[in-house]
DNA sequence: TCTCCTCGAGATCT
DNA sequence: CTCGAGGAGA
């Protein structure tokens, strides 16, 4: 059985395959859509190159109620391992006789339409599906998707884990086996209808929940300080930082309030008013050609002006909190 | 301010 | 994959 369009270059010893160019992909969003399809695939492991679908699971979802479901068995063409017997509970025996992928893809097309798909760790089995629609049906699968881990991220940081059972028991879902594909949509589905319903709740509304999923801008002129009395002496004191490069020791964004804190001011640009420009580390920037970032270029242009500027290295910064 | 890029870190799916 | 941090340029 064909495992897609990867190529081997090497033997099987030192082998690479062409990265897979899923191009046509939908999109993980994040939305309420009224209707959606869930869906939970088992397979005989982790590589949509390596690895085979051995179950399909899928609940259609309309205004929050199910109206449909799928669910198929397939077989391999090869044994399945005991590990993923125990796994999911799929057995050797249980997939014998059971129809190919082949013959199924067609059917589940039929089943999921246009709608948006949702699910755990969706692009796990997006993957499997893009893969084996190119080679059984000779179209990707482009479905937009939610992912319930991606939210349950964002919902519930304070979680150490976001696993499918890490979200189960956070909402006192009830729940006793797992790893059958339909079993798992189930429980995608109760998680996805209560997140949906806490975001509501936390949030007011889906844009100001989606709002958090978009690029936050820090503004370092805004921080304020977290005391009352400045020690007027302090060489930071009144004074202009700006940063530059990645901090070994804090944030950029703590160690800017820790200059608010000695009652001195942080911009995000070098200007005609900064007094220093606090050196990171910017190697890894590959935009930096000369190891000089275009803040310290700046700098050094208003340091030859005669501004009263001067540009440190982290650790010297560092010391200037030492005798505070 | 905002958007786009790059990089590294961390996590989940069977 | 997604996210956060940072640089650059508009």
């Amino acid at each position: 059985m064909s495992r897609g369009t990867a190529t081997f270059a090497f033997g099987p010893e030192g082998f690479t395959y062409d990265k897979p160019n899923r191009q046509f992909k939908g999109k993980n969003i994040i939305a309420f859509p009224n209707e959606y399809v869930v869906i939970d695939l088992e397979t005989t492991g982790l590589s949509s190159y390596w690895d085979f679908v051995i179950e399909i699971g899928a609940l259609k979802i309309k205004n929050g109620e199910i109206t449909d479901q799928f669910q198929q068995l397939i077989y391999p063409g090869m044994e399945i391992d005991e590990f993923i017997e125990q796994f999911t509970g799929i057995t050797n025996e249980m997939l014998i006789g059971q129809p190919y992928l082949d013959d199924i893809l067609p059917k589940l097309d039929d089943f999921i339409g246009e709608n948006i798909i949702l699910g755990h760790n969706t692009n796990f089995d997006i993957n499997f599906l893009y893969d084996n629609y190119i080679r059984c049906l000779g179209k990707p699968f482009s479905n937009n998707f939610i992912d319930n881990m991606r939210l349950s991220r964002k919902l519930y940081p304070e979680l150490p884990h976001h696993r499918l059972i890490d979200i189960i028991e956070k909402l006192n879902i009830e729940a006793s086996t797992f790893h059958r594909a339909l079993i798992d949509c189930n429980y995608t589905y109760k998680c996805f209808e209560l997140m949906k319903d806490e975001i509501s709740a936390r949030y007011g509304s889906l844009e100001a929940f989606q709002a958090l999923f978009k690029y936050q801008y820090v503004d370092l002129t805004k921080l304020k300080a977290e005391n009352k009395d400045f020690d007027e002496t302090h060489p930071l004191y009144n004074k202009v930082c700006v940063f530059t490069g990645k901090l070994e020791k804090y944030t950029r964004e703590q160690a800017a309030q820790m200059v608010v804190n000695l009652g001195g001011l942080c911009e995000n640009n070098v200007t005609k008013k900064t007094n220093f420009l606090i050196l990171g580390n910017n190697d890894y920037c590959s935009a930096i050609k000369d190891g000089k970032s275009n803040k310290q270029k700046k700098a050094e242009a208003y340091k030859l002006k005669g501004q009263d500027i001067e540009i440190i290295p982290e650790s010297v910064f560092y010391d200037m909190f030492e005798n505070s």
